[in-house]
DNA sequence: GTACTTACATACATATATGTATCTGAAAGT
DNA sequence: ACTTTCAGATACATATATGTATGTAAGTAC
Protein backbone atom coordinates (compact mmCIF):
# COMPACT_ATOMS: atom_id res chain seq x y z
CA UNK A 1 0.00 0.00 0.00
CA UNK A 2 2.13 2.54 -1.51
CA UNK A 3 1.67 6.61 -0.19
CA UNK A 4 -1.87 7.96 -0.31
CA UNK A 5 -3.27 11.00 -1.97
CA UNK A 6 -5.38 13.24 0.99
CA UNK A 7 -8.59 12.60 -1.34
CA UNK A 8 -7.89 9.00 -1.17
CA UNK A 9 -7.46 8.66 2.94
CA UNK A 10 -10.44 10.58 3.23
CA UNK A 11 -12.72 8.44 0.95
CA UNK A 12 -10.97 5.75 2.80
CA UNK A 13 -12.26 6.58 6.22
CA UNK A 14 -15.38 7.74 4.77
CA UNK A 15 -15.71 4.19 3.62
CA UNK A 16 -14.63 2.89 7.14
CA UNK A 17 -16.84 4.79 9.33
CA UNK A 18 -19.78 4.61 6.61
CA UNK A 19 -18.62 0.26 7.17
CA UNK A 20 -18.80 0.28 10.85
CA UNK A 21 -21.81 2.55 11.13
CA UNK A 22 -24.13 -0.18 8.98
CA UNK A 23 -22.94 -2.62 11.77
CA UNK A 24 -23.14 -0.38 14.76
CA UNK A 25 -26.69 0.15 13.67
CA UNK A 26 -27.71 -3.30 12.80
CA UNK A 27 -27.03 -4.11 16.43
CA UNK A 28 -28.43 -1.50 18.19
CA UNK A 29 -30.56 0.30 16.07
CA UNK A 30 -30.29 4.21 15.09
CA UNK A 31 -31.06 5.38 18.75
CA UNK A 32 -29.19 3.14 20.39
CA UNK A 33 -26.15 3.71 18.07
CA UNK A 34 -23.04 6.22 19.59
CA UNK A 35 -20.89 8.11 17.32
CA UNK A 36 -18.28 7.48 19.66
CA UNK A 37 -18.65 3.91 19.32
CA UNK A 38 -19.09 3.93 15.29
CA UNK A 39 -16.02 5.93 15.31
CA UNK A 40 -14.15 3.45 17.63
CA UNK A 41 -14.81 0.79 15.28
CA UNK A 42 -13.80 2.26 12.50
CA UNK A 43 -10.39 3.07 14.00
CA UNK A 44 -10.97 6.83 14.31
CA UNK A 45 -11.91 9.16 16.81
CA UNK A 46 -14.92 11.11 16.92
CA UNK A 47 -13.20 14.38 15.50
CA UNK A 48 -12.75 12.45 12.50
CA UNK A 49 -16.82 11.52 12.33
CA UNK A 50 -17.76 15.35 12.37
CA UNK A 51 -15.18 16.55 9.96
CA UNK A 52 -17.02 13.41 7.47
CA UNK A 53 -20.19 13.98 8.39
CA UNK A 54 -22.67 16.65 10.16
CA UNK A 55 -24.68 13.69 12.31
CA UNK A 56 -25.72 10.82 13.15
CA UNK A 57 -28.77 11.27 11.31
CA UNK A 58 -26.87 12.30 8.29
CA UNK A 59 -24.66 9.16 8.15
CA UNK A 60 -27.24 6.98 8.83
CA UNK A 61 -29.50 8.45 5.52
CA UNK A 62 -26.47 8.03 3.55
CA UNK A 63 -26.25 4.49 4.24
CA UNK A 64 -30.03 4.15 3.74
CA UNK A 65 -30.00 5.99 0.71
CA UNK A 66 -27.05 3.64 -0.75
CA UNK A 67 -28.87 0.58 0.63
CA UNK A 68 -32.25 1.09 -1.13
CA UNK A 69 -30.44 1.95 -4.06
CA UNK A 70 -28.67 -1.45 -4.24
CA UNK A 71 -32.34 -3.16 -2.91
CA UNK A 72 -34.37 -1.47 -6.10
CA UNK A 73 -31.19 -2.67 -8.64
CA UNK A 74 -31.54 -6.04 -7.05
CA UNK A 75 -35.00 -6.42 -7.44
CA UNK A 76 -34.80 -4.96 -10.65
CA UNK A 77 -32.57 -7.82 -11.89
CA UNK A 78 -34.10 -10.93 -10.50
CA UNK A 79 -37.70 -9.59 -11.87
CA UNK A 80 -35.75 -9.44 -15.64
CA UNK A 81 -34.26 -13.01 -14.77
CA UNK A 82 -36.98 -15.07 -16.34
CA UNK A 83 -40.02 -15.12 -17.52
CA UNK A 84 -42.14 -17.52 -15.84
CA UNK A 85 -43.85 -16.18 -13.23
CA UNK A 86 -43.52 -18.54 -9.97
CA UNK A 87 -39.79 -18.56 -10.77
CA UNK A 88 -39.51 -14.79 -10.38
CA UNK A 89 -41.71 -15.11 -7.28
CA UNK A 90 -39.49 -17.99 -5.62
CA UNK A 91 -36.20 -15.88 -6.55
CA UNK A 92 -37.39 -12.85 -4.19
CA UNK A 93 -38.79 -14.82 -1.63
CA UNK A 94 -35.74 -16.60 -1.75
CA UNK A 95 -34.04 -13.75 -1.65
CA UNK A 96 -36.32 -11.81 0.87
CA UNK A 97 -36.18 -14.27 3.48
CA UNK A 98 -32.52 -15.10 2.95
CA UNK A 99 -30.45 -11.76 2.88
CA UNK A 100 -29.29 -11.32 6.30
CA UNK A 101 -28.05 -7.84 5.45
CA UNK A 102 -31.55 -6.99 4.04
CA UNK A 103 -32.86 -8.13 7.32
CA UNK A 104 -31.11 -5.93 9.38
CA UNK A 105 -32.03 -2.96 7.03
CA UNK A 106 -35.44 -3.55 7.34
CA UNK A 107 -34.79 -3.59 10.96
CA UNK A 108 -33.36 -0.15 10.41
CA UNK A 109 -35.71 1.39 8.61
CA UNK A 110 -38.22 0.55 10.52
CA UNK A 111 -36.59 2.94 13.56
CA UNK A 112 -36.40 5.27 10.26
CA UNK A 113 -40.27 5.19 10.31
CA UNK A 114 -40.78 5.83 13.66
CA UNK A 115 -37.98 8.55 13.66
CA UNK A 116 -40.36 9.91 10.64
CA UNK A 117 -43.08 10.20 13.19
CA UNK A 118 -40.98 12.12 15.78
CA UNK A 119 -38.69 14.66 14.12
CA UNK A 120 -40.02 16.72 10.87
CA UNK A 121 -36.82 17.70 9.78
CA UNK A 122 -35.87 13.52 9.14
CA UNK A 123 -39.16 13.27 7.44
CA UNK A 124 -38.65 15.29 5.12
CA UNK A 125 -35.29 13.99 4.16
CA UNK A 126 -36.98 10.48 4.64
CA UNK A 127 -39.98 11.32 2.84
CA UNK A 128 -38.09 11.46 -1.04
CA UNK A 129 -36.16 8.02 -0.18
CA UNK A 130 -39.08 6.28 0.83
CA UNK A 131 -40.71 7.65 -2.54
CA UNK A 132 -37.97 6.56 -4.26
CA UNK A 133 -37.82 2.89 -2.68
CA UNK A 134 -41.29 2.12 -3.17
CA UNK A 135 -41.34 3.92 -6.87
CA UNK A 136 -38.68 1.01 -7.51
CA UNK A 137 -40.41 -1.75 -5.63
CA UNK A 138 -43.42 -0.53 -8.10
CA UNK A 139 -41.61 -1.13 -11.08
CA UNK A 140 -41.06 -4.69 -10.11
CA UNK A 141 -44.40 -5.26 -9.17
CA UNK A 142 -45.51 -3.94 -12.80
CA UNK A 143 -43.13 -6.28 -14.74
CA UNK A 144 -44.57 -9.39 -12.57
CA UNK A 145 -47.99 -8.26 -13.53
CA UNK A 146 -47.04 -8.44 -17.32
CA UNK A 147 -45.51 -11.75 -16.87
CA UNK A 148 -48.49 -12.79 -15.08
CA UNK A 149 -50.70 -11.19 -17.51
CA UNK A 150 -52.34 -9.52 -14.60
CA UNK A 151 -55.03 -6.88 -14.74
CA UNK A 152 -56.95 -4.93 -12.41
CA UNK A 153 -53.43 -4.69 -10.06
CA UNK A 154 -52.48 -1.45 -8.45
CA UNK A 155 -48.79 -1.90 -8.56
CA UNK A 156 -48.05 0.82 -6.19
CA UNK A 157 -50.64 -0.17 -3.59
CA UNK A 158 -49.38 -3.97 -3.99
CA UNK A 159 -45.81 -2.87 -3.71
CA UNK A 160 -46.84 -1.05 -0.44
CA UNK A 161 -48.26 -3.82 0.99
CA UNK A 162 -45.15 -5.77 0.23
CA UNK A 163 -43.03 -3.86 1.83
CA UNK A 164 -44.63 -3.71 4.74
CA UNK A 165 -44.55 -7.72 5.27
CA UNK A 166 -41.53 -7.90 4.66
CA UNK A 167 -40.50 -5.36 7.26
CA UNK A 168 -42.77 -7.10 9.55
CA UNK A 169 -40.87 -10.44 8.69
CA UNK A 170 -37.90 -9.12 9.47
CA UNK A 171 -39.24 -8.11 12.58
CA UNK A 172 -40.86 -11.38 13.36
CA UNK A 173 -37.77 -13.71 12.25
CA UNK A 174 -35.37 -11.08 14.81
CA UNK A 175 -34.88 -11.72 18.56
CA UNK A 176 -33.24 -14.11 20.20
CA UNK A 177 -36.15 -16.53 19.38
CA UNK A 178 -37.63 -16.15 16.24
CA UNK A 179 -41.20 -16.62 15.67
CA UNK A 180 -40.78 -18.01 12.06
CA UNK A 181 -38.36 -19.79 10.52
CA UNK A 182 -36.39 -18.49 7.57
CA UNK A 183 -38.53 -21.56 5.57
CA UNK A 184 -42.17 -19.90 6.72
CA UNK A 185 -40.86 -16.71 6.22
CA UNK A 186 -40.05 -17.81 2.55
CA UNK A 187 -43.50 -19.87 1.76
CA UNK A 188 -45.13 -16.42 3.47
CA UNK A 189 -43.43 -14.01 1.25
CA UNK A 190 -44.87 -16.92 -1.99
CA UNK A 191 -47.99 -17.11 -0.47
CA UNK A 192 -48.59 -13.06 -0.53
CA UNK A 193 -46.71 -12.37 -3.38
CA UNK A 194 -49.23 -14.91 -5.27
CA UNK A 195 -52.60 -13.30 -3.45
CA UNK A 196 -51.42 -9.89 -4.18
CA UNK A 197 -51.22 -10.58 -7.92
CA UNK A 198 -54.34 -12.55 -8.47
CA UNK A 199 -57.47 -11.45 -9.12
CA UNK A 200 -59.23 -11.79 -6.31
CA UNK A 201 -60.87 -15.38 -6.10
CA UNK A 202 -63.74 -13.68 -4.33
CA UNK A 203 -67.18 -16.46 -3.68
CA UNK B 1 -64.15 13.31 45.74
CA UNK B 2 -64.18 12.27 49.03
CA UNK B 3 -60.87 11.21 51.20
CA UNK B 4 -59.35 8.75 49.94
CA UNK B 5 -57.88 5.78 51.62
CA UNK B 6 -54.05 5.31 50.95
CA UNK B 7 -54.15 2.11 48.44
CA UNK B 8 -56.59 3.88 46.46
CA UNK B 9 -54.48 7.02 46.23
CA UNK B 10 -51.62 4.81 45.34
CA UNK B 11 -53.46 2.73 42.74
CA UNK B 12 -54.60 5.68 41.29
CA UNK B 13 -51.23 7.60 41.03
CA UNK B 14 -50.06 4.01 39.28
CA UNK B 15 -53.00 4.22 36.58
CA UNK B 16 -51.78 8.12 36.13
CA UNK B 17 -48.41 6.92 35.28
CA UNK B 18 -49.52 3.91 33.14
CA UNK B 19 -51.76 6.11 31.24
CA UNK B 20 -49.41 8.93 30.74
CA UNK B 21 -46.88 6.21 30.01
CA UNK B 22 -49.41 5.07 27.20
CA UNK B 23 -49.36 8.35 25.58
CA UNK B 24 -45.61 9.27 26.00
CA UNK B 25 -44.51 5.81 24.93
CA UNK B 26 -46.96 6.26 21.35
CA UNK B 27 -45.46 9.28 20.59
CA UNK B 28 -42.04 9.39 21.40
CA UNK B 29 -41.22 5.30 21.65
CA UNK B 30 -39.68 3.35 24.27
CA UNK B 31 -36.22 4.95 23.61
CA UNK B 32 -37.33 8.27 23.17
CA UNK B 33 -38.82 8.60 26.38
CA UNK B 34 -37.87 9.78 29.51
CA UNK B 35 -39.25 9.25 32.64
CA UNK B 36 -39.10 12.41 33.31
CA UNK B 37 -41.89 13.26 30.83
CA UNK B 38 -43.67 10.50 32.34
CA UNK B 39 -44.45 11.40 35.57
CA UNK B 40 -44.60 15.33 35.07
CA UNK B 41 -47.36 14.17 32.08
CA UNK B 42 -48.89 12.02 34.99
CA UNK B 43 -49.09 14.85 37.20
CA UNK B 44 -46.45 13.95 39.24
CA UNK B 45 -42.30 14.17 40.19
CA UNK B 46 -39.87 10.97 39.33
CA UNK B 47 -39.71 9.93 43.00
CA UNK B 48 -43.35 8.72 42.32
CA UNK B 49 -42.64 7.13 39.28
CA UNK B 50 -39.78 4.96 40.98
CA UNK B 51 -41.78 4.69 44.06
CA UNK B 52 -44.61 2.61 41.86
CA UNK B 53 -41.97 1.01 39.19
CA UNK B 54 -38.98 -0.75 39.03
CA UNK B 55 -37.64 0.98 35.69
CA UNK B 56 -38.74 1.88 32.39
CA UNK B 57 -38.92 -1.13 31.24
CA UNK B 58 -40.91 -2.25 33.78
CA UNK B 59 -44.21 0.19 33.24
CA UNK B 60 -43.26 -0.92 29.57
CA UNK B 61 -44.14 -4.59 29.94
CA UNK B 62 -46.70 -3.77 32.21
CA UNK B 63 -48.88 -1.97 29.28
CA UNK B 64 -47.94 -4.41 26.60
CA UNK B 65 -48.96 -7.28 28.90
CA UNK B 66 -52.62 -5.16 29.27
CA UNK B 67 -52.49 -4.31 26.14
CA UNK B 68 -52.30 -7.95 24.86
CA UNK B 69 -54.05 -8.92 26.67
CA UNK B 70 -56.59 -6.93 25.81
CA UNK B 71 -56.18 -7.60 22.10
CA UNK B 72 -56.90 -11.24 22.95
CA UNK B 73 -60.22 -10.78 24.38
CA UNK B 74 -61.13 -8.39 21.20
CA UNK B 75 -60.06 -10.93 18.79
CA UNK B 76 -61.32 -14.04 20.54
CA UNK B 77 -65.09 -12.25 20.69
CA UNK B 78 -64.87 -10.64 17.09
CA UNK B 79 -64.20 -14.61 16.29
CA UNK B 80 -67.25 -15.80 17.83
CA UNK B 81 -69.22 -13.11 16.59
CA UNK B 82 -70.80 -15.10 13.38
CA UNK B 83 -70.10 -17.71 11.76
CA UNK B 84 -69.77 -16.34 8.37
CA UNK B 85 -65.97 -16.29 7.41
CA UNK B 86 -66.18 -13.07 4.99
CA UNK B 87 -67.83 -11.22 7.66
CA UNK B 88 -65.37 -12.35 10.76
CA UNK B 89 -62.29 -11.36 8.14
CA UNK B 90 -64.16 -8.21 7.39
CA UNK B 91 -64.64 -7.06 11.04
CA UNK B 92 -61.16 -7.89 11.85
CA UNK B 93 -60.05 -6.17 8.95
CA UNK B 94 -61.93 -3.06 9.97
CA UNK B 95 -60.96 -3.40 13.21
CA UNK B 96 -56.94 -3.66 13.03
CA UNK B 97 -56.80 -0.93 9.77
CA UNK B 98 -59.19 1.56 11.95
CA UNK B 99 -58.15 1.16 15.80
CA UNK B 100 -55.46 4.06 16.21
CA UNK B 101 -54.77 3.01 19.63
CA UNK B 102 -54.22 -0.53 18.20
CA UNK B 103 -51.61 1.24 15.73
CA UNK B 104 -49.85 2.87 18.43
CA UNK B 105 -49.18 -0.30 20.07
CA UNK B 106 -48.07 -2.49 16.46
CA UNK B 107 -45.44 0.71 16.73
CA UNK B 108 -44.89 -0.17 20.34
CA UNK B 109 -44.17 -4.04 19.81
CA UNK B 110 -41.86 -3.04 16.64
CA UNK B 111 -39.50 -1.35 19.38
CA UNK B 112 -40.24 -3.84 22.04
CA UNK B 113 -38.92 -6.61 19.59
CA UNK B 114 -36.25 -4.56 18.62
CA UNK B 115 -35.14 -4.24 22.33
CA UNK B 116 -35.27 -7.86 22.60
CA UNK B 117 -32.44 -8.19 20.48
CA UNK B 118 -30.05 -6.29 22.34
CA UNK B 119 -30.82 -6.88 25.94
CA UNK B 120 -31.30 -10.58 27.14
CA UNK B 121 -32.89 -9.30 30.07
CA UNK B 122 -35.82 -8.14 28.25
CA UNK B 123 -35.86 -10.70 25.86
CA UNK B 124 -36.81 -13.35 28.94
CA UNK B 125 -39.96 -11.25 30.01
CA UNK B 126 -40.76 -10.52 26.78
CA UNK B 127 -40.56 -13.98 25.05
CA UNK B 128 -43.20 -15.01 27.07
CA UNK B 129 -45.28 -12.38 26.19
CA UNK B 130 -44.94 -12.70 23.08
CA UNK B 131 -45.74 -16.53 23.33
CA UNK B 132 -48.82 -15.65 24.64
CA UNK B 133 -49.74 -13.39 22.31
CA UNK B 134 -49.17 -15.43 19.28
CA UNK B 135 -51.06 -18.33 20.81
CA UNK B 136 -54.25 -16.09 21.22
CA UNK B 137 -53.83 -15.14 17.78
CA UNK B 138 -53.51 -19.15 16.99
CA UNK B 139 -56.43 -19.58 18.90
CA UNK B 140 -58.58 -16.96 16.74
CA UNK B 141 -56.71 -18.75 13.37
CA UNK B 142 -58.04 -21.65 14.53
CA UNK B 143 -61.27 -20.70 14.42
CA UNK B 144 -61.74 -19.66 11.52
CA UNK B 145 -60.14 -22.54 10.00
CA UNK B 146 -63.23 -24.13 11.26
CA UNK B 147 -66.01 -22.10 10.32
CA UNK B 148 -63.83 -21.76 6.71
CA UNK B 149 -63.59 -25.45 7.02
CA UNK B 150 -59.83 -25.22 5.95
CA UNK B 151 -57.71 -28.14 6.58
CA UNK B 152 -53.52 -28.40 6.17
CA UNK B 153 -53.23 -24.38 7.66
CA UNK B 154 -51.32 -24.70 10.70
CA UNK B 155 -52.60 -21.96 12.84
CA UNK B 156 -49.56 -20.69 14.77
CA UNK B 157 -47.92 -20.29 11.21
CA UNK B 158 -50.63 -18.18 9.82
CA UNK B 159 -51.10 -15.80 13.12
CA UNK B 160 -47.32 -15.29 13.03
CA UNK B 161 -47.30 -14.15 9.35
CA UNK B 162 -50.59 -12.25 10.32
CA UNK B 163 -49.46 -10.78 13.35
CA UNK B 164 -46.10 -9.97 11.06
CA UNK B 165 -47.92 -8.10 8.23
CA UNK B 166 -50.44 -6.15 10.89
CA UNK B 167 -47.11 -5.27 12.43
CA UNK B 168 -45.95 -3.96 9.14
CA UNK B 169 -48.79 -2.20 8.17
CA UNK B 170 -48.76 -0.39 10.83
CA UNK B 171 -45.29 1.27 10.28
CA UNK B 172 -46.79 1.93 6.53
CA UNK B 173 -49.30 3.54 8.03
CA UNK B 174 -47.92 6.17 10.20
CA UNK B 175 -45.48 9.15 9.85
CA UNK B 176 -46.37 12.26 8.02
CA UNK B 177 -46.68 10.80 4.89
CA UNK B 178 -48.50 7.45 5.04
CA UNK B 179 -47.41 5.27 1.97
CA UNK B 180 -50.52 3.40 2.40
CA UNK B 181 -54.03 4.67 3.47
CA UNK B 182 -56.81 3.21 5.81
CA UNK B 183 -58.83 1.79 3.12
CA UNK B 184 -55.73 0.25 1.08
CA UNK B 185 -54.67 -1.46 4.63
CA UNK B 186 -57.79 -3.03 5.36
CA UNK B 187 -58.53 -4.43 1.84
CA UNK B 188 -54.81 -5.59 2.19
CA UNK B 189 -55.68 -7.16 5.63
CA UNK B 190 -58.68 -8.97 3.67
CA UNK B 191 -56.58 -9.93 1.22
CA UNK B 192 -54.14 -11.76 3.63
CA UNK B 193 -55.99 -13.20 5.56
CA UNK B 194 -58.36 -14.73 2.61
CA UNK B 195 -55.05 -16.18 0.81
CA UNK B 196 -53.89 -17.69 4.61
CA UNK B 197 -56.87 -19.59 5.00
CA UNK B 198 -57.02 -20.69 1.55
CA UNK B 199 -55.86 -23.96 0.35
CA UNK B 200 -52.77 -23.27 -1.70
CA UNK B 201 -53.77 -22.78 -5.68
CA UNK B 202 -50.98 -23.83 -6.88
CA UNK B 203 -50.88 -24.18 -10.46
C1' DG C 1 12.75 23.89 1.92
C1' DT C 2 9.40 26.84 3.76
C1' DA C 3 4.69 28.14 4.34
C1' DC C 4 0.03 26.79 3.93
C1' DT C 5 -3.77 23.69 4.34
C1' DT C 6 -6.44 20.14 6.25
C1' DA C 7 -7.65 15.44 8.16
C1' DC C 8 -8.01 13.79 12.30
C1' DA C 9 -7.20 13.72 17.61
C1' DT C 10 -7.86 15.68 22.11
C1' DA C 11 -10.15 18.25 25.39
C1' DC C 12 -14.01 20.85 26.73
C1' DA C 13 -18.75 22.66 27.29
C1' DT C 14 -23.32 21.26 27.61
C1' DA C 15 -27.45 18.62 27.81
C1' DT C 16 -30.08 14.98 29.41
C1' DA C 17 -30.77 10.55 31.14
C1' DT C 18 -31.24 7.14 35.19
C1' DG C 19 -31.32 5.82 39.79
C1' DT C 20 -30.75 6.70 44.84
C1' DA C 21 -30.81 8.97 49.22
C1' DT C 22 -33.02 12.03 51.94
C1' DC C 23 -36.91 14.89 53.38
C1' DT C 24 -41.90 16.10 54.26
C1' DG C 25 -46.68 15.94 54.94
C1' DA C 26 -50.68 13.19 55.30
C1' DA C 27 -53.02 8.71 56.40
C1' DA C 28 -53.14 4.87 59.87
C1' DG C 29 -52.74 2.83 64.36
C1' DT C 30 -53.03 3.04 69.34
C1' DA D 1 -53.90 13.33 70.37
C1' DC D 2 -49.44 11.32 69.75
C1' DT D 3 -46.64 8.28 67.24
C1' DT D 4 -45.64 5.56 63.31
C1' DT D 5 -45.53 4.70 58.52
C1' DC D 6 -45.36 5.46 53.92
C1' DA D 7 -46.47 7.99 49.29
C1' DG D 8 -44.46 11.10 46.90
C1' DA D 9 -41.10 15.48 46.32
C1' DT D 10 -36.51 17.23 46.25
C1' DA D 11 -31.78 17.01 45.71
C1' DC D 12 -27.79 14.56 44.52
C1' DA D 13 -24.43 11.35 42.32
C1' DT D 14 -23.38 9.36 38.11
C1' DA D 15 -23.29 8.01 33.37
C1' DT D 16 -23.36 8.97 28.70
C1' DA D 17 -24.58 11.46 24.79
C1' DT D 18 -23.67 15.32 21.25
C1' DG D 19 -21.28 18.96 19.31
C1' DT D 20 -17.43 22.38 19.23
C1' DA D 21 -12.95 24.45 19.79
C1' DT D 22 -8.42 23.90 19.72
C1' DG D 23 -4.15 21.35 18.75
C1' DT D 24 -0.97 18.57 15.71
C1' DA D 25 1.08 15.97 12.23
C1' DA D 26 1.06 14.99 7.56
C1' DG D 27 0.06 16.31 2.68
C1' DT D 28 0.41 20.14 -0.80
C1' DA D 29 2.11 24.12 -3.23
C1' DC D 30 5.32 27.65 -4.32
Amino acid sequence: MARMTREETREQTRERLLSAARTVFARSGFGGASIDVIAERAGYSRGAFYSNFASKEAIFLELLARHMEGERKAGRQIAASSTDLDQIIDALAERYATDQNDQDWCMLSVEFSLQEGRSPAFAEQAAELNAAHLAGAAEVVQRLCEVADARGVDPRRAAALFLAFRQGLALAASGPAPQLTQSEIQEGLRLFMHALLAPEPRA
